[in-house]
This record gives C-alpha cells, structure tokens and sequence, in this order.
DNA sequence: GCGATTGATACCCTGGGGATATGAATGACC
DNA sequence: GGTCATTCATATCCCCAGGGTATCAATCGC
C-alpha cells in the first residue's frame, strides 16, 4: 500500500514509450537493470503486470495502458505544480499568456489595452510557442491562461469562446486550383500540409510528408506556400493578417469553421486570470457584433 | 531543476494543513527534524519559501497556497494511477459506481437493470459512502462512474445533468413550523441542521453544533429530525421514498432546485463507462417525460 | 547450431532519508 | 526582567534503497 512515487512513473513512462529496456534506461540516463528491477517492483507494488515481455518484444498490458494514461496526466499535475509554485514566489508576479503566434485573430492588443486598466490586473507576459502545445502549457503551469484554436484537448481546462471564423486555404497563387473561386477538401487531396505543427486549429488533417524540416512559423510556411510545395489551413483573420502577394487565400466550403477560446485551468482561482477572462469575453463580444457588417462589406 | 517527489508533497500537506511542524511529523510517524529538513530543500529546490516561520508560530506564504492546492491534486492523481491500474489489472473488471445512499431518486435500479443488456456493459459494483464525496472517489480512481448532486466540485470531471427536484425540508411533525404548508429559509434559522456530511446537495447552509456525533446515514438521521433535534433537506424524490410518521416533510419556497448529475473522470476512456452514461441519460429522460403530468397529479 | 540481442539476476557501493541529541528563539508567567 | 516551556533549526550518525558492473539466460536470425 505504499504510495507511487514519481521516479516510477517517469521510468514506466519511458519504458511504456519506447517499448525496450535498453532504450529506455539509455533516454533516462542509467544502466538497464535497476531500471528492470524498478519496473518489477513496481509490478509487484500494484499487484499488476504492466508489460508483457520476452527478451525479443516488449508490449503493454491493459493494465499498463491505464496506467500509462495516468501517469501521463499525474506527472503534468507535479510538474505543473512545481513551475506554478516557482511562479508564485516570483518577486514579480505576471499573467502568462500563451499564444501561438498569429493566431488570436488581432483581439490581443485590445485585449491587452483593456486589461492593463482592471484593478485586478498584473503586469503581462507573452509564452510564445510552448511546443505549440498551448493546453499543455496551461497543464503544466508554465502560463496561466492561453489563446488557442478549438478544438482542442481540453482536459482539466476551463475555456470560454471568443470569435469563430471560416478557414482557408494558403496556396501558391499560380496553383491551378487558385484560379477557381471556391474548394472543397477533396479537391486539395494531393497537397501536401506544413510537416510541423500546423496553425490549422488541432484539426486532424491527414498529413504526409511534403517537406523535410518542419516549418515551425509563419514565414518559413509562406514561403513553402508560395514555392507550391505546400498549402496551409488557416482562419480567415490570419489570412486578413497576412496578406502576401505569391498566396491566394480560398475559401473551402466543407471545412467546419474555427473558433478561437480563451482557456485557463480549471482550478484557477487568481482574480488576474478571471479578470483577463472577463476583459477578453469583452472584447471578444463586441467584435463579434462590429464583425457582422464588416464581414457583409468584405465579402460583398 | 531536479522534479519534486511525491514524499516531498506529502510532508509538505501534512505541515501546510497542521501549521506546525511537530504535530505534522507525528501524522507522518516520523520525527520532526527530518520534516523541518526536507521542507527546507523543498524551499530551496523552488527557489521559493512557503511558510513564514517563528518558533512559536508557522503559517502558509501565497507561494504555500497555491503549491497546497497543486500539491492536492498532484496526489490525488498518483493515487488514482494506482488505483485505476490495480483495478484494471483485476481479473474481474467491474463498473464501480459510487453514490451517496438513498439519493439515486429512484432512478438506480432501472438504469443498472438497462446497463445489464448493454453489449459493453460489466458487471456492477456499488462503491457505498466513500466518505461521502464521491467526487473525490473518482479523482482517487475509487470508482469509475457516480451519482450526485449538483452543485459539486467537478474539477477534472466531466458530468451531465439527469434529473432536477426540488428540495424539501424534514422536521419534526411536532415543530410549529410543520404546521404552515410552506417556509422560506430564515425561518429555519434557529433549527440545527446534522452535523455529519448532510445530503443536502453540498449546499453551503450555515451548520452549528447541534448533536454530538455525526450521524452519517439517513436512519440516523431521521430519528434525529423525529425528536426535533435537527432538521433536514432532502431531494423532492428522498422524501418521497422515505415517509416516516413523525416526520414532516414541507417545501422551503427560496431554496433553489437540486439535481442529480452522473460524473466521470475527465479523460475516461471505457466503453463501459460511456455506455453507462448513455444508458443512465436515457433513464433520467423518459422519466422526465413521465415526471411532468405525475408532478401535477401529485401536487393537485 | 552459433552468435547477437535483450531482458533478468547477482552483487557491491554510495548518497540520502531518517533518528537522536542539542541549540536557539520566542512567548508566558511570576 | 528572569526563568521556563515550547518549538523550529542544526549537527551528527546510521542504514537502506537506488544505481552501477558483471554475468546469465532466452530468443531470433542466419
């Protein structure tokens, strides 16, 4: 009965992860045995086989899956624990934001304005990239609110919608399909997407291998656009945001629309993230009352 | 950067909860100095101090609260992992299904009797008290699925709402108030209400002392409120199920609904789960449908 | 059948977590 | 204000658990 202990799951993890011992122990940093024996003892504590192995393969049980998926979120929970204590020591405490690049639809600087005059408000900061992985940023306790595109996983999150907008497709200007007015997603089957993590709002697009790096910004994603070696999901206010003279942006009619969401942990209880909330719902609700006409004018 | 263990939280708990760091180190069954030590490398691990401490007195920093509530659910989420992977292991997997007695509104039966022709059902097993938070009982991996009452604390948690019912107050036939057909809440004021975890939905009702022990089942309960010692509120469909002689059971008209929810864990995955829900969702509809001219009937 | 690969076992050794003894600071009380 | 009790910190020792090296054993490819 006695109690897991992190250094357990961190070494399940990566056992779990890379499905071989030696692996394993080499991504940890140690020997291979006492990282079986730790993985035995750690069977015999829980009663439970986790890995079925012979000296030839290794493969999760059941059991192990489960705990593979909980160990996952306990050891975000510890980390996230650490970085917010950290954070919460600092002699200046901030309000981290995570964005990805480009992506909050032009709503930050006026979310920003707004903010800096609330009485509750602290000083900003700006977490850009984070892996791309904003929620888990947010899970990890490396910022504490974040601007990210639904949808998105959002466990142990709390979000409120902002705005939600068509997406479009980037594509080189001299790309045939340009010329037409209108797409849909079957007519891009054979364009290959960015290979890193694309601003397409987490939408599971089937993806193949088009280029060898991973684009990981806007620009490096432009130029492969323009170049024809790609094209590029992106929501209209990215699109409106960047205009570039060798990318057309086309609408696709059976592409869901995008919504941009305001998320934060579920158990904040900081009257800063709950007034950035407020000021952002704000803002974000009378945009989308301007947008209307404005949307009517741009299209017309 | 070395990541914080789990014995560090936990020490950490039992001193934020006990402020005093030789009464802590006893809850641990340790002895003091090695507590005093390892919250100090704590602090410094963090670059953080968490307690401002005199010899004569220990209190938490703001740094302190937020790791105290961190450092909760951390631990909750290592000891679901066990749980939910020794579970899981188990040879005999089962649904647990954890519930406050007698709040089901009825509705239990039908739905475990429907789940059992469920092809991705298991079979059943009732997870009783559970210290009365059922909540907690899930973010502890305890149990797989539960029935409350809303409001609750659904962090982690993802829940949909199956029935809503007034709530009504039981008391003593004998009390003056009985008499009237219907109350409002300050003319209770005076009244004792159990001093055991009451099945009052959670609601935050101001409690005082009125009876030594805390009675913590409903038989309990109800003799008390017959002999006028306390009084009580129970869900329109506990009272129903629950008519005693010498108690009185009156609508309290500025009490807001309660309802019934069912819940589960954020991030589950079981087939056995989600056809449990679904089949529990079912339930709670036709029976809303059937509810409605029942209602009037009853009340007419 | 032989060698290569890979997980398990045996054994040693060091560091850290725990205990005891003691110091130091604060508040209570006369 | 001096004394005592309380309580947290420091000093020191000890032991075990977690990690390393060497080796075995089992499986697969050839």
């Amino acid at each position: 009965m006695n109690d897991l202990e992190v250094r357990q799951l961190r070494y399940f993890v990566a056992v779990a992860e890379e499905l071989h011992f030696g692996r394993a122990a080499a991504r940890l940093g140690m020997a291979q045995p006492p990282l079986s024996r730790t993985i035995r003892d750690l069977e015999r504590q829980l009663g439970v086989t986790l890995f079925e192995r012979t000296t030839r393969q290794v493969k999760l049980t059941g059991a192990g899956e489960v705990l593979l998926r909980d160990a996952r979120t306990a050891l975000e929970a510890i980390t996230a624990a650490a970085h917010r204590a950290r954070h919460a020591g600092s002699t200046s405490p901030r309000l981290r934001i995570a964005i990805k690049a480009d992506i909050d639809g032009g709503l930050l600087p006026q979310i920003l304005d707004a903010y800096g005059t609330d009485p509750a408000a602290l000083p900003t900061e700006l977490v850009l990239g984070g892996l791309g992985d904003q929620p888990k940023a947010l899970r990890d306790g490396l910022a504490d609110v974040a601007l990210v595109l639904r949808p998105m996983d959002d466990r142990g999150l709390d979000s409120e919608s902002l705005i939600t907008e068509p997406v479009l497709v980037a594509m080189a200007a001299t790309d045939p399909l340009a010329a037409r007015t209108e797409l849909r997603l079957a007519d891009l089957a054979g364009r290959s997407l960015p290979s890193g993590a694309p601003a397409d709002g987490g939408r599971a697009v089937p993806r193949r291998p088009g280029v060898t790096r991973p684009a990981s910004n806007l620009s490096e994603i432009f130029s492969l656009v323009e170049t024809g070696s790609i094209v590029f999901f992106a929501p209209a206010s990215v699109a409106r945001r960047n205009p570039r003279p060798g990318v057309a942006y086309r609408p696709v009619s059976d592409l869901p629309n995008c919504t941009l969401a305001i998320v934060w942990p579920q158990d904040a209880r900081s009257p800063a993230v709950a007034a950035f909330v407020r000021v952002a719902c704000t803002i974000a609700a009378t945009r989308r009352t301007q947008a209307e006409p404005q949307m009517q004018s741009t299209t017309a």
